[in-house]
DNA sequence: TATTTAAGTGTAAAATTTACATAATAAGTC
DNA sequence: GACTTATTATGTAAATTTTACACTTAAATA
């Protein structure tokens, strides 16, 4: 088989941000790294891309074995590929983002990978550039979710306005005005109020919501404008 | 030196997405590729990065050596890792787009490469997956000019109102009523008005103006809503 | 039945966005 | 030098959206 002549390779990795909401915060799942270098140390769970894969099927096979989780929300975010960013040798990594709903989750059997979650306000020291990638996915999950409804991924099949509320606060590290934003989640149409409610945070106990899952595809790529003012959220 | 074991290695391209704006409508930069396969065809200015340099710096040579240009707006959009993508052997490619005065890019003196402009409404097929690449290029700047300021790197550094409005416009295939657009463009503070006109386009002639640089650079980041109701111009 | 705690809801004011038409400029022409 | 012509420049009222703000309801428990 011919090949281009007089050009260099190099290894193709991908890494995943794997974010998760268990109610209060935003948190990432992160492994020790179970090779050298810096084996033992914490980082994103990533790998390296076969031979016939795509990067999309990479990302996919890597969030499998650390999540046990098929059909999860995953977005390509940035390419890294400084030259000196793995000490090994030059490795040029895909980054993704993935949203899931953490209580899906479940704990790997095997002992290959320790997976553990981290609030994003305290995490520790990652490997290689995976600091920067963990910025630039928080980056990017409040810049999308500003406009997009993709902070439901996060969410289990059925939640409350409270809850949701709670979750896009964080997420923005701001407070809403409740009346406000339930004014302003309801007009989108997503949401398909059911009859039970959640009596687990409040006596009187706050009713359950669905996606409307058909206008959740359909206006997907539509601006939604969720947040209040989000000029002031974004840039920081 | 010690490496990964029994990873494999790939060839890492870039290519770039070049915007122009002649005065009336958006168009791409493309070259007649100079090399097998598909020697020849129109096709993206792309190329190989080489084992000391960083995409970043990849896409810039290969961008200056296209358009003899430095200091060109460059963005990374996406990269496209399909194994089957390129038919002599697998190869990663990491697309930028570009946006640039087209009235500073000067036809480059070597005969390696033979660029043309192209509107992007009638373009000629392109080689592997540079097509897909294009449109993506073409939605992303749609999505990021609804928000940021980017336009204004297809202008020259004087522009009039009209000719603004023009690119706008001609970015999103639609008409926008020009009271309501000179208001919420100077709304922004972005502008500065020179005492000149421009009597290449009417006996009257129109202010020139200025970008305000230094709310241009602090402001970038933040979402500025130039286009009236995106909804309906995003989502095609 | 009284207390407690979180959920749920409405309205008026302010701000923003939209729709829409005419006057001004300056070159070229008669 | 008055008139024609093409394009630029500009303002306002109505509609819509966003914001600010407080009390009632439900249901468990004491």
């Amino acid at each position: 088989m011919i090949r281009y002549a007089n050009e260099s390779r190099f290894v193709q990795a991908v890494d995943c941000i794997v974010f998760g909401f268990d109610g209060e915060t935003l948190k990432i799942l992160l492994i020790q790294r179970g090779f050298e270098p810096e084996k033992g140390k914490w980082s994103l769970m990533g790998g390296f891309v076969k031979p016939n894969e795509s990067l999309e099927q990479a990302s996919t096979r890597i969030l499998k074995q650390l999540t046990g989780l098929d059909g999860v929300y995953l977005e390509q975010m940035h390419t890294f590929g400084d030259p000196s960013r793995d000490p090994m040798e030059r490795t040029i990594s895909t980054a993704y983002f993935a949203l899931i709903d953490i209580h899906k989750y479940e704990q790997q059997l095997n002992n290959d990978y320790h997976p553990e979650w981290f609030s994003v306000k305290r995490m520790p020291k990652l490997i290689f550039d995976q600091q920067e990638m963990v910025e630039m996915a928080q980056r990017s999950i409040r810049y999308k979710a500003a406009l997009h409804p993709i902070l439901f991924e996060l969410l289990p099949k059925r939640f409350t306005l409270p809850q949701l509320q709670i979750l896009y606060e964080s997420v923005y590290n701001t407070t809403i005005d409740k009346r406000n934003f339930s004014k302003r989640v309801l007009a989108t149409g997503l949401l398909i109020k059911q009859v039970e409610k959640d009596k687990s945070s409040s006596k009187r106990g706050a009713y359950y919501y669905h996606l409307n899952m058909q206008k959740y595809y359909a206006n997907f790529q539509s601006f939604l404008n969720f947040i209040p003012n989000p000029t002031n959220l974004i840039s920081q």
